[in-house]
DNA sequence: GTGACAGGTAGGAAATTTCCTACCTATAGT
DNA sequence: ACTATAGGTAGGAAATTTCCTACCTGTCAC
């Protein structure tokens, strides 16, 4: 049985794979483009990207649409800011790591010269 | 054989578990706190948790530290810090969208494949 | 029309993930 | 030393994901 998964759970199941990420990756630094181009970046069978492209439309990552007998994906950003709201929470825990790491690589530096 | 992946992609695997991002709110709410007491939230077998745990351990978004027979699992934000980085290229697009300039954007781009 | 091309779905093999029960190890309390 | 507790690993079943080849549909070019 499919347990009922939340829109949220879509999303992160999608960035989970790196064929993926780079997807949208390539759809947002190069524009909306045909499958085809997109396809030219991965050594895969045709359908086995189809299948990519699907699991990244029904996260509503990128959105479809007919032109001639192409169809040109454009990437849908606006979901990502789910990922945003559930990562800020945890914001404040990294930086406060991070600024104690630089910190401690001045303090060391700092010694360094002491002597 | 399973492939060498990048640490990125542990990290998005992992955070692909409904379970295991709770176990991250969880620890990032309450504190550290033993197996035990993470545990009682899920409706699962001790083991089965023991491998959620695992994954995150191996993608670096928890340590843990003995204490007597219990083991503390803290979290650790600092690898959350890469999904960051991964996201916030796309942010300027979402934010675009509200204000109507992606699309005109967009359709500039759709005319590079249209013909 | 016929042929070629773009890209999807169908069905299935293989790998991976997720969960289980059974068992092992280490520590604490008596 | 003995027992109970905390939490891990081992091994395996079931579900899911990822990839394949084969095939179907729709559109363009002739």
């Amino acid at each position: 049985m499919a347990a009922v998964e939340a829109p949220e759970d879509r999303i992160f199941a999608a960035l989970a794979s790196p064929v993926r990420r780079e997807v949208l990756r390539l759809l947002r630094e190069e524009g909306p483009q045909p499958v085809q181009r997109l396809a030219g970046h991965f050594d895969m069978a045709r359908p086995s990207f189809s299948e990519h492209l699907k699991v990244l439309r029904e996260a509503g990552l990128v959105s479809e649409r007919k032109v001639g007998r192409q169809r040109l994906y454009r990437l849908e950003a606006v979901p990502l800011n789910e990922v945003q709201e559930w990562l800020s929470p945890f914001e404040r825990f990294w930086r406060e790591k991070l600024t104690g790491l630089r910190d401690l690589l001045d303090s060391m530096d700092e010694e360094r010269h002491e002597r």
